[in-house]
DNA sequence: CGGCATACG
DNA sequence: CGTA
DNA sequence: GCCG
């Protein structure tokens, strides 16, 4: 019941794209009764201008005819009015005597003509709908026979398995506990130390795809070619009278309808697929939904299923693009990479919780998500897999194979068999995960390493920050800057066997760094600019990247120096600890290595996808490839500096001669 | 039903 | 295998 | 999981 509540929805959306229901009204029709639009013989176009009309007259639309008080069409007679209503499951009786407009008796639908609708939007004032009314029926049961309408999905009431021991966080672990790991699981785990690495039948990683798989695939059927968001005048949708539901179908009509009025973004209508070619925010509309599906995809990504954190980060890119709050889970489904499972989990959000306007909707739920977040095996995994140096085989060891639950067991049991990466990474572990950088303490560190590149190599070195800084985020995980120098010369000469003068250059760099006392760790100095420096010698293919054509790297773990004590703490200097990550680029590489380290994920692989098919090249941060060739592709990249370019200038020329076109840095957040 | 980004230690 |  |  109560189902035509106010359109819970606000159309503003943060970008572009006048709404009409924004729109100046001098004509007001909210205080109509909810008016359904006969679709029978109007074209697309007419009915969606009235649509138009009606909503930017404040009018309540709604797509289910059972709800509506008013019904407009191209209607002349009374019989013919009776008979759509009854083609559309509405059964009613005639009243005689009639009523006037305006009023909303409980249980009356009226038809009335299209004219009466045109000649309000002519004047710009109400009209009496009086004249215009052809019939007027009290709604009635139907004759027997009950339909079967879409079920809803079983909520709560689910395995609720015994959790409750809480590992409270552990702390980070300052004690180095010695102990002998060979007996994985004495002491630990009581039992759960047997479960299978691989292969863990009762896991709820495995469950959680399982239960997706059951539920009903939801499909929505899609056009060829250009894709519309489906029209509801379609015969084959029409056909089902969704009524005698409560809530959920009548919203769903009429939120259908808003739909319809947005303009469908080119990504979509062109069915674009990759996420290099247009914008994607940092905060979407749709950003409380993208999260959990982030949720889901980091279960596949702990279950080891390569494949479905492809498929999640496509759906979630194709989402994080979208200007508008979603409405309904055919309007998702409209988008490139969202088909039935996307879809389907989208119709269970919206469903879940009903949201009224000006409420934020972060009280929306899926199933699966609850049960993940509910789950000792999924929090704790990914808590193993936070640990810098730890990945997902080695999380999932920790958990099946040593039985482990914390990172306290991490340091009793395991301390000694960790890397010293690893222990680093335990070691800080709440430093690096739960202390954001802020974007002045980005560049606090940035200054200070551009400052000692400048020292130790002269002032023509530059540097910028990539990563996650230079897509806007407020706060980011790690800093990664990258440096270049704009002389090719100081990176040719001797290339000893290790590697490139580009690895002398970062590791001078790195030493002052050092020396100055803001480097706390290294965890790894050398080659590979992360997604790759050039090697020569692929095959036969000459091309032969040179040395000097070759990144470096160092990850390092900082510490700023100056330390205030709030007096009772002391002097040791409590400052948090900072990844940050240092990417030297010759020149030739510069543009490659900005574009490459600047991300985000997803838009990286989709560049290389793109790149791959449009041209036939290979991207990587050390330079552009033709496949066939091996041979380097001139100029792509290249930062001349020499010449005054900035670095910033190199990538936007890099990225319109792969013929991606400019993208600010802030719209590459592809989630 | 094959493909899904890429490279390095 | 881990990182990006 | 989605696309061609």
């Amino acid at each position: 019941m109560a189902s035509t509540t106010q359109i819970p929805i606000d159309l503003t959306t943060p970008s572009s794209s006048p709404s009409p229901a924004e729109a100046d009204r001098v004509l007001d029709l909210s205080h109509l009764p909810p008016i359904y639009l006969l679709p029978t013989r109007l074209s697309e176009v007419t009915l969606h201008s009235l649509e138009q009309g009606l909503l930017g007259a404040g009018a309540l639309l709604t797509y289910n005819p059972a709800e509506a008080g008013v019904v407009v069409g191209d209607v002349n007679t009374k019989r013919r009015g009776l008979l759509e209503l009854r083609g559309r499951g509405v059964w009613s009786e005639e009243v005689i005597g009639g009523v006037d407009g305006g009023g909303e008796e409980e249980g009356l639908v009226k038809v009335v003509r299209i004219k009466w609708i045109t000649e309000m939007l002519e004047k710009g004032e109400e009209v009496e709908m009086g004249r215009w009314v052809v019939y007027v029926g009290k709604k009635v049961a139907p004759p027997v026979v009950k339909e079967e309408g879409e079920k809803e999905e079983g909520e709560k009431e689910e395995g609720e398995k015994e959790e409750g021991d809480d590992h409270g966080e552990g702390g980070p672990a300052k004690k180095k506990v010695k102990r002998e790991i060979g007996e994985a699981g004495d002491g630990v785990g009581d039992g759960k130390a047997t479960a299978s690495l691989k292969s863990p039948g009762q896991s709820i990683l495995e469950r959680a795809k399982l239960d997706a798989q059951e539920q009903s695939p939801h499909r929505y059927h899609r056009g060829r070619g250009t894709r519309h968001i489906r029209h509801d005048s379609e015969p084959s949708r029409r056909a089902r009278p969704p009524l005698l539901h409560h809530t959920s179908t009548g919203e769903f009509e009429q939120i259908h309808i808003l739909a319809q009025l947005r303009t469908v973004p080119d990504y979509v209508s062109q069915n674009l697929k990759y996420s290099c070619l247009r914008d994607t925010p940092l905060k979407p509309p749709n950003s409380h939904f993208i999260s959990l599906l982030q949720t889901i995809r980091l279960a596949r990504t702990l279950s080891l299923d390569a494949i479905g954190i492809r498929a999640y980060s496509t759906a979630i890119a194709s989402i994080a693009a979208y200007p508008y709050p979603l409405l309904t889970s055919a309007e998702l489904s409209t988008l490139p990479g969202c088909d039935g499972k996307t879809s389907s989990l989208f119709h269970e959000y919206i469903h879940s919780t009903p949201t009224f306007a000006g409420e934020e909707d972060d009280n929306r739920t899926i199933h699966v998500v609850q049960e993940l977040e509910a789950s000792e095996e999924f929090t704790t995994l990914r808590m193993f897999y936070g640990i810098w140096g730890v990945g997902v085989h080695t999380a999932r060891e920790f958990y099946f194979k040593n039985g482990w639950r914390s990172l306290d067991d991490v340091v009793e049991f395991g301390w000694d068999s960790l890397s010293r990466v690893q222990q680093i990474g335990v070691k800080y572990y709440e430093e690096f995960n739960e202390h954001k950088i802020p974007r002045a303490e980005v560049e606090r560190i940035a200054d200070i390493i551009i400052s000692a590149a400048r020292k130790v190599g002269g002032e023509k070195w530059d540097g910028i920050v990539c990563g996650g800084y230079r897509r806007g985020k407020g706060q980011s995980g790690d800093v990664d800057i990258v440096l270049s120098h704009p002389e090719e010369s100081l990176f040719e000469g001797n290339v000893g066997g290790k590697g490139g003068v580009a690895v002398e250059w970062v590791g001078r760099i790195v030493g002052e760094l050092e020396t100055a006392g803001w480097v706390t760790h290294t965890l790894y100095l050398g080659r590979g600019g992360g997604f790759g420096s050039q090697r020569i010698d692929h095959t036969t293919t000459t091309t032969a990247a040179h040395d000097k054509d070759t990144l470096a790297k160092a990850m390092l773990v900082w510490q700023e120096q100056e330390y205030n004590p709030p007096a009772e703490l002391g002097e040791k200097n409590r400052n948090p600890h900072r990844r940050v990550d240092i990417i030297l680029a010759p020149p030739s590489c510069a543009g490659t290595a900005i574009l490459g380290w600047t991300g985000a994920t997803t838009f990286e692989r989709d560049l290389r996808r793109f790149v791959e098919k449009r041209w036939g090249w290979k991207f990587d941060s050390g330079g552009v490839w033709d496949r066939r060739t091996g041979e380097r592709v001139k100029g792509l990249g290249d930062w001349r500096g020499m010449e005054g370019e900035g670095l910033v200038e190199c990538e936007k020329r890099l990225l319109e001669e792969l013929g991606v076109g400019w993208r600010e840095p802030e719209m590459r957040n592809t989630g």
